[in-house]
DNA sequence: TTGATTGGTTTAAATTTTTAAACGATTCAT
DNA sequence: ATGAATCGTTTAAAAATTTAAACCAATCAA
C-alpha cells in the first residue's frame, strides 16, 4: 500500500546506495568491474581504469562496499574486488520507484 | 543489448537524479510533496515540513528541479511546487538497473 | 504610493567530501 | 632474514556542498 511512512523508511535505507551510484568516479569503478566479473580486479587495475590515485580508489571502494555493491577476496597480499552478484538494493530501489509512481498516479487521478 | 558504453551513458545521464534522491533533506522535501500533490506547496510550507531554512529549501528545490523531479507554478508572488507527474528518469533508472543485473547474470553464468 | 508579504539571489561561513602524501602491516621471493 | 610488492590507514589539505544572513525584486492590499 506504500504509505508515506513506509516510503520514508525505504528512502532512508537506500540513501547510501543512491549516493554511491550517483558519483561519476564510482560509476567508472562499477563499469570497470562490470567489464571483468570473472576473476575480479585489484586496486592497481582500477587506478589505471579510472585515472584515480590508489587512495582515492580505496576510498571509493569502501563506500561501494558499505553500500553492498561490491565485495572482495584476498589472495596473499592481493585483494580482488567484484560486484556482488546479488544486489538486494537493486530490487529495493525498484520497489521504491514503483511506490513513488503509484502515489503520484493515485493522487493525480483523484 | 546493454553494452558497457551504453551503460556508461545511462549512468552519466542519471547522476543528477541519483544525487538528488540520495540526500535525506531532499527526500524529506519529496515526501512532503508526495503528501500534497493536489495544489502544490510553497517554500514556507516546506521549511515547516523539513526544519530547513528558506534559503536551504530554495537551494534543494533548485537541485530537484534540475533533476526534473519537480516543477513549479507562480501565482503572483507565490510559487507552488509539485512533483512532476511523469518522471522519465524513473523509467530510465529502472532500465539501467535491469541492464546491470543482466550483465551480472550473464557473466556469472559463463 | 506605501507597507507588507513572498521568495529568489548573493556572499560568506560552516560542513562534508574527496584527494594525496606518508606510513604501516602483510605477504612473497630470494 | 632481507628486500620488494601490495594495499589499507591516517593525517592533512583541497575541493565541493550546504547553510545562513543580508539583500533585492516583484506582487498585493490598503
Amino acid at each position: 500500500m506504500a504509505n508515506l511512512q513506509v516510503l520514508q523508511t525505504e528512502f532512508a535505507n537506500l540513501s547510501d546506495f543512491l549516493i554511491a551510484l550517483g558519483d561519476e568516479k564510482r560509476q567508472a569503478i562499477i563499469i570497470a568491474l562490470l567489464a571483468n566479473t570473472c576473476d575480479g580486479l585489484r586496486v592497481t587495475d582500477l587506478t589505471e581504469a579510472t585515472n584515480l590515485s590508489r587512495p582515492a580508489v580505496s576510498h571509493h571502494l569502501k563506500i561501494l562496499k558499505q553500500a553492498h555493491l561490491i565485495f572482495s577476496r584476498s589472495e596473499g597480499t592481493k585483494n580482488y574486488y567484484y560486484l556482488s552478484h546479488n544486489i538486494q538494493e537493486i530490487d529495493d530501489l525498484k520497489t521504491l520507484l514503483d511506490h513513488v509512481t503509484a502515489i503520484i498516479n493515485a493522487s493525480g487521478r483523484k
